[in-house]
DNA sequence: AGCCATTGGTTGACGTGTCATCCAACCGCG
DNA sequence: CGCGGTTGGATGACACGTCAACCAATGGCT
């Protein structure tokens, strides 16, 4: 295959983006996780089932809300039913699915790390921007978004089924 | 404690970011490892030994280059020890210390994965951004490192250690 | 009504990463 | 020289994520 190696600019930019994204990561979730005892992971589903009606989704459109493989999700939501964080459900109007809802201890620990959690993304990330900077993650992040749902369609572009309108949330955190 | 939930505008560049950076890191490290049998941690260690003098490098350094937690080094090489993509050696000045030096095998997995890697990243991220987007990308990831190593010094700022200067390096890949 | 392709979700195997702990070597200090 | 604190690296346990395979239910088509 022949390509050209990246220029300096793209180097920058790739190398920068590429070190940043994995410590950000990793220290946001160890962070989360020693504040609050949830990990990012459950606390994106948490929240995904807080917001929801009943504070229930069915399996495959938790799926779509969080876009994870179908794998990911069934092994994790298995640990967190575990932990008694969720509880799961018989789908009414197909019995192959599953629902999961909102048990009293996971609503009580979302609802007690949203606090934590938007501190530290403030701390480590968005404090330290220009509102430009900030608009442009945003325009970069919808660009390569847009790219991916392209790859795969199925894989991805399933997400507009779980909440075309994002704008709408009152809960920040996920 | 006492957080205020994220305005709109901080809503689009975090969750915009959020769901972007795993995606990204889920569908680069899909393609390489189906294109050339090396994960993006295969591919970072190896891209490293292959740039470091006698494609060798003290765990130490190593680390420092790649700022990964040190079992999680230990444990990486450990497994690429096992398929013949490193070898270990005695380090001469410390006891203590391993050196990681790059087998032929892993010097022509990572050689025939480098030009893979930068297409992807190409197709996947760089060629979506106008040049003042790649710019900003740069910038909000430097911004991001200089706070992170702020909040554990031993932990990222050590990364000096390993290279003063990346522009000086040819190899693009890492 | 029956058939068949597709789908929703689970499961097991295995690679990966974090945390705590351990141990031998190093180095600074008295 | 001896001591003690620190360091470099390994290890085990366990949580996590990917891949392939499986199976029952669904839905479209004849």
């Amino acid at each position: 295959m022949e390509t050209h190696p990246l220029t300096a600019r793209e180097q920058r930019a790739w190398e920068g983006y590429r070190r940043m994204q994995g410590l950000l990561a990793s220290q946001l979730n160890r962070h989360l996780l020693r504040e609050t005892g949830l990990s990012e992971a459950d606390f994106v589903i948490l929240d995904a089932l807080l917001a929801a009606p009943d504070h229930r989704l069915r399996s495959l459109a938790l799926r779509c809300e969080v876009q994870w493989e179908k794998s990911r999700l069934s092994h994790h939501l298995a640990r967190m039913q575990q932990r008694g964080l969720v509880a799961r459900e018989e789908c009414p109007e197909d019995s192959r699915g599953a629902v999961f809802r909102l048990t009293d201890a996971g609503r009580a620990a979302v609802t007690a790390a949203a606090g934590h959690r938007v501190a530290a993304i403030r701390s480590y990330l968005l404090d330290l921007l220009t509102p430009e900077q900030m608009d442009t993650l945003g325009d970069v992040s919808e660009a390569v978004l847009t790219r991916l749902a392209r790859e795969d369609p199925h894989r991805h572009a399933i997400a507009e089924l779980a909440r075309p309108d994002p704008g709408a949330r009152s809960n920040p955190g996920a």
